[in-house]
DNA sequence: CATGCTTCTGTGAGCGTTCACAGTAGAGAA
DNA sequence: TTCTCTACTGTGAACGCTCACAGAAGCATG
């Protein structure tokens, strides 16, 4: 009564463990794991039978080592750590890519570059090819990471539209421009004509054409245009305050307020709260995003949603078409207006 | 004029071309790269100078393959996703953890398995050998991931007690049932007596050491345990604030509340603000963790500070010493009381 | 001078795969 | 029959590294 099978490490079995039982050779054993191509029902059907019966699973490194690539895939965060640690955004495109790739079996390395240094740490391990590709999630430009990694050669899918115009980056993102319409037209339809916007960074495309839908929409509609109404924050909830702030102090008369992420709205209806103003009655706020900040705040958010799930899944289908020697590509998914309570 | 270095994936330098550069063998070079002991100055120094001459990265397929270990770790979060979106511990204590690891050129697989099925695919991922050892989070303990891996000899670290008691998993966690104790002294002394609590769920033992914190502190002060004062959430917002709705029904008279979690806390707050109690006037508020939730709080929340950082690096220090051989240990870590505006 | 010890170095083998290639068997065409 | 073509199978050679081992060189000890 000495015998325990399980715990004691055995030695794995090894394709040629397998091969053995089935009586057939390794490379009839490959073929069948490699999609089954040139491969004879029977021996099909034996090697599955051995494969249950030994237990094997594949040794990955054997077989990067010799295709050259890793199978697996990096997901590359270039933000400060406290903006990873106060957005539930990046936790539900972390989770979103997660799973679209384990449905092709990929396990995603995390990466959080928040330092300069960091950032060169990570660098050098990508383009010694120890992914073989990246999901790349940066709300500010300042770095090069993207265009070094490109120059690199290595495969890359960016989260929102990258800087440059000329830039041949792959990437997803949502309507930026025809969402940030759509809430202003909304908070126009309540009779709102003085409306403030907090958007984001202006050094990222992002930033600049949901201001521009924001802009467009208002002349469309013959109202003015106000440069006190508008500030720009950088998506943290302490700049979506500081922004409200700035607009009650030179715009005392602001009726409706559009902000550029809803991490910065629940600011903004710190800074509103704090300054006296009832939400919706005094001021009609609209955030961006649809993150479960929207629904946390207290009134509930009206908020425009992205497509997260979408982004996600895009991302992973890019990137691997991508490893698979296809053209980058971009994909622009359409947003929504959701409506609560706080307009 | 045709040339061009970078982009074009060219075989990367292997160990062989180093060695031919120094003008040593592989072996040597070799014995430089895992941590140079008998090793001459001179090859040293020539090794080295090779490596930076031909920008030699190791192959780590390579290396795996004959050294058997991975050389990663793989990040396991059995928790629902909405609770991995709401929830900043999460992102504080992947991020401590990534860090960690880089500092031993260590990458960390993200693996989220939410459901039944992920655990599964998980867990056989796990034990098919793919990573040399698991940081494990779950606040429930209905799942029985732990205790399987262990039983497969994987090296495995849990945040947070185990819930068996013979259990031989590693652990790391901060000192429940002092912090606990810390509060609710700290309730008593502005003077409080009927002292409400949110506690975490019990059948964890975070949830129930914090509990019998609750109690011992009361029962010392020769303050009557009422049931009425006693509710319980998940850690969620949600049941903070369900939880709190109740115990306002079933005891109007309570004069502060421990909160199990600052998100928890979060909703207490609003289940306090609808009921017009004003805080920490009517109701002094404390939670628990010291997360982002506390200061993004209205008002500011007195909580109990767990050291997040210092239980990332020692969950990673433990990870590493079980890989290496060494027996499963436990790290209980000393918490803080964070005065704030809520008491 | 032999012996042993320590420090250092090179060499062959092998880790578990995939891939290219050669080869076999069977079907159909000439 | 012979040839060609297709469908399938087995084999050796990598892939780039580490490890065990053998051996060399230097020095002290008997």
């Amino acid at each position: 009564m000495t015998m325990s099978n399980t715990g004691g490490r055995r030695r794995p079995p090894t394709i040629h463990d397998v091969a053995r039982e089935a009586g057939v050779s390794r490379g009839t054993v490959s073929r069948v794991l490699n999609g089954g191509h040139y491969v004879s029902p029977t021996a099909q059907e034996a090697v599955n039978a051995a494969i249950r019966k030994t237990g094997y699973v594949v040794n990955r490194h054997a077989r990067s080592l010799i295709t050259g690539r890793s199978d697996s895939v990096g997901f590359l965060l270039t933000e400060p750590q406290e903006r990873f640690f106060e957005d539930p955004n990046f936790n539900v495109l972390l989770s979103g890519c997660t799973q679209a790739l384990a449905a092709h079996d990929i396990p995603l390395l995390l990466m959080l570059a928040g330092t300069k240094d960091e950032r060169r740490r990570i660098t050098r391990y990508i383009t010694a090819g120890h992914v073989d590709g990246v999901l790349l999630v940066s709300s500010h430009s300042g770095d090069r990471v993207a265009e070094e990694l490109r120059e690199a050669g290595v495969p890359l899918v960016q989260c929102g539209k990258p800087m440059g115009p000329g830039s041949k980056v792959s990437y997803v993102a949502a309507d930026d421009r025809d969402g940030a319409r759509d809430m202003v037209r909304h908070l126009l339809s309540l009779g709102r004509r003085r409306i403030g916007v907090v958007s984001g960074p202006l050094d990222t495309p992002g930033g600049v054409d949901r201001l521009a839908g924001y802009k467009e929409v208002l002349s469309e509609a013959g109202v003015e245009i106000d440069e006190r109404l508008i500030a720009s924050g950088d998506y943290s909830r302490a700049s979506g305050e500081a922004g409200t702030e700035l607009l009650l102090e030179r715009a005392p008369d602001m009726d409706a307020l559009f902000v550029a992420s809803d991490l910065m709205a629940q600011g903004a209806l710190a800074a509103l709260r704090r300054a006296g103003r009832r939400v919706p009655e005094d001021v009609a706020v609209g955030g961006f995003d649809d993150s479960s900040a929207a629904t946390e705040a207290d009134p509930a958010l009206t908020t425009i949603r992205q497509p997260y799930d979408r982004i996600s899944t895009e991302m992973v289908r890019l990137l691997l078409a991508q490893i698979g020697g296809e053209d980058p590509a971009a994909v622009i998914l359409p947003t929504e207006l959701v409506k609560r309570e706080s307009t």
